[in-house]
DNA sequence: AGAAAATAATGAACGTCGTTCACGAAACAA
DNA sequence: TTGTTTCGTGAACGACGTTCATTATTTTCT
């Protein structure tokens, strides 16, 4: 069995995570304050520094469980050996229900900036991976006109535009897409993108 | 000749937003101080609520200008007359070349967030009709077999497309386009998105 | 076991932020 | 000029993230 001392600072910062999390999910990144997540958690303010860095390193945890999350749902939009095409079309709605379904929490891990002079870790970096890494097979099928860094180039462009349309329609700006036309659009934006030359 | 009264007000609401533009422009939205803006405008910090609601609302006019000039940005991008292809193209990289250019500026056109029960005045909401409405002819001629309210949808994605290649682009989180690439790959976007049927 | 050392939790206090407000100055109306 | 209305001022307020001296707890040493 573990120190004490471990088994507590493990279980403060979950709980600190969980509780995090539980007020992004409900009202969004900007509504994520020190004292109500520490209250929450039940503990004193300042055993958020003891457990993480600062609250931006809170925020990146929670980030990491969505980008967790998204993963999986993505590996289940697009079941393996079907129609390459299927697949992309798959993803991209898989894609598009994630964002709609968690919305703040998605939100969060493109809106949450780190202090200016401060990089994400490594660890958390190479977390975003899940975003493209389920594209490449199938474009790869589609597009075997592409060498492979163009491919993995392609794979990202892809990701971003799709994400782009997601975005500016859930943001409700006034040039994003009406909701209602939202999946619609993203599987003509898809289709278009993964036509052969 | 005008009132003292409304002369100095506009004087006082000038330099405002002449100081946080430059603010904006130099540093990023987030460095943007009500303390800063006021000290660099000449005036007391208490002045600004006399000018404007708040602090929203003196980047809401930031953004209007912004928006004023890359709308002007696109309509050099793109020369009418020239291949409908052509100008697709011309616009994408018009719009690259922005957001290049001015990039705190540009960033604080998507980032910026009002309050959360309040919305953009519509004088604003229409200001964002600078982003597609280049796009509209264009994609007409490309495109004949769109209906009308298709077309304007298809203006809005193709957009919102490139705008999400971008914004991943040079926010640089990992998924993004490597920066030398972008123009490339927004060409190759805009190519797949107007080919026709 | 008990004492000493190391570590963690506490919440008051700090500095910074956007915003407000009582006051004095300036512009208008009479 | 005198009275009234409006505006600019900067100290003060409340909320925020973060720090720190103090207290409580756990581990280590004998």
């Amino acid at each position: 069995m573990r120190n004490k001392r471990e088994e507590a600072r493990d279980d403060l910062r979950k709980r600190l995570i969980d509780a995090a999390e539980a007020r992004i999910a409900a009202q969004g990144l900007g509504a994520l304050k020190a004292r109500e997540v520490t209250a929450d958690a039940g503990c004193a303010l300042g055993a958020l520094y003891t457990a993480f860095e600062d609250l931006d390193r809170l925020i990146l945890q929670v980030n990491s469980r969505t980008l967790s999350r998204l993963g999986v749902a993505l590996r289940v939009a697009c079941p393996p050996g079907v129609d390459p095409k299927e697949t992309m079309a798959a993803l991209g709605q898989g894609y598009v229900g994630f964002a709609l379904d968690n919305f703040h929490l998605w939100s969060a891990l493109f809106n949450h900036r780190l202090p200016d002079g401060i990089e994400a870790p490594d660890w958390h970096r190479a977390e975003h991976a899940v975003l493209i890494e389920q594209i490449i097979t199938p474009l790869h099928a589609l597009r075997p006109d592409l060498p492979p860094d163009a491919l993995q180039l392609r794979a990202k462009t892809v990701f971003a535009a799709v994400h782009g349309v997601v975005q500016l329609a859930l943001h409700g700006r006034f040039v994003g897409t009406p909701r209602a036309q939202l999946p619609g659009e993203v599987a003509a934006l898809i289709e278009s993108m993964t036509r052969g030359l």
